[in-house]
DNA sequence: AATAAAAAATCGAGCGTTCGCTCTATATTG
DNA sequence: CAATATAGAGCGAACGCTCGATTTTTTATT
């Protein structure tokens, strides 16, 4: 697998996108035309993303996102409660297709091994960076519960994470001096510093499947050489 | 090295680090008493840390911080000038004294390897994990230059780390499968790892060395066993 | 197919509040 | 008693948000 075919199978639209987003909160919105509010959510939550980026959630005032998304005030206020609500609607819907895409995808291959599961969190956030980046950066306008819920599916990665490495661990395809949850707690990071610092490795002119070939490499032999690793086993 | 032998040689006491800041601010603050000043700044920085860590720095207004700081609005205005400048005397700070720890410590010993490199990092980003906390999410308020001048500390790091690892590749150490500068970057989220979740390895018991024990063990060999390297060495 | 009535969507000036910041009066220090 | 440091009410500006007026879209009727 590597990423365009990934993303021919699992890439949605922008329409796709942000009509299972007006759905996920219908009842929320004022709007009841379907076509009109999807074509406005994907300009706010849009603005949004681009707002945030160059000066943060907090410092990004409603009359500057009506005016990037062209939106009076009032229109702006017919899609959101309240600018807090704005972010929380964001976190959770990155949260819920993040959930549904790693079980489509772990349940429609025999995704039971470590390259699977990365690839698929690497590409899903290269589909989705300015979510991740937005729920990774702006997690401190949430409450104690709401983010109990977002972080559901950062969870469920940890998990299906420890549950591969447990797996080549009994195999013995896997060293087992470091523990399983260690591995996969040092993993996650690796995952997130390419949503993180994506203009780093464009700049360097490094491909997504690049990225995840060295990733695979340093977490399944790090920088052993053949002849580091005979002193190592000797040891 | 560990951690305790790490501290008796480099950890600066409140006083002895706040004394740092204010003389490398002083000409910027217009209390002259040293005394005073010290030990006012110390209590504003810290409780900068405090609310900034709970609803991020744009959401932390001066009326919050001179309540916490115990200061009124104005004696909170003898030491900034305006409230952008607060972060950035802590990005600045933070970066000259990552520099000038690291200098000294590679420095001081043969500190050629990346085992020394690694831990000084950890080590000095849990002497100072608030700074390093708001350095990472706070850096959105920062001009252009502002920004350059504060990942200068960041590059030192890139470059000492990229240095040892071509010095471990040239003597067949390390593998040379990924370039040098590869493993650095992949490196260095493993660094932040330790100081932005912090609680989380404190709820899971585990120490900071255990810590480092663990990034060195996932760099230098990451999952490879000895079963499956033989595999590898006849590809 | 044209048109009127009803419903839905958008507008933007204006409200009360809070913000960053200032400045003079007061308290503290050597 | 100077010089220094702190206090906190007050300023204009910008904030999140509201709500009656207006425009656009849909529906009903000819």
């Amino acid at each position: 697998m590597d990423y365009q075919s990934f993303c021919q199978q699992y890439q949605p639209s922008k329409k796709e996108l942000f009509t299972q987003f007006y759905h996920f909160f219908k009842d929320k919105f004022s709007v009841k035309n379907e076509r009109i509010a999807v074509e406005k959510l994907a300009t706010i939550i849009e603005a949004t993303f681009k707002l945030s980026a160059n000066q943060s959630f907090a410092n990004m005032s409603l009359r500057q996102l009506s005016k990037e998304s062209g939106l009076s005030m009032g229109g702006l206020y017919a899609y959101i409660q309240n600018k807090q609500q704005l972010s929380l609607f964001i976190h959770e819907f990155l949260s819920y297709f993040v959930i549904k895409t790693i079980n489509q995808v772990t349940n429609n291959k025999g995704c039971n091994n470590l390259e699977c599961i990365i690839k698929t969190h690497i590409y899903l956030s290269e589909l989705l960076q300015p979510w991740f980046f937005f729920a990774f950066m702006e997690s401190k306008n949430l409450s104690r519960d709401e983010i109990k819920a977002a972080i559901q599916s950062d969870l469920l990665m940890e998990s299906k994470l420890i549950e591969v490495i447990k797996c080549g661990q009994q195999e013995e395809i896997y060293s087992t001096i470091l523990k399983a949850e260690t591995v996969a707690s040092l993993t996650k990071p690796l995952l997130s510093e390419w949503y993180l610092k994506r203009w780093k490795y464009k700049k360097r002119g490094m491909s997504i499947d690049q990225y995840c070939l060295a990733v695979m490499i340093f977490i399944e032999r790090g920088l052993s050489s053949p002849h580091s690793l005979t002193e190592l086993e000797q040891s």
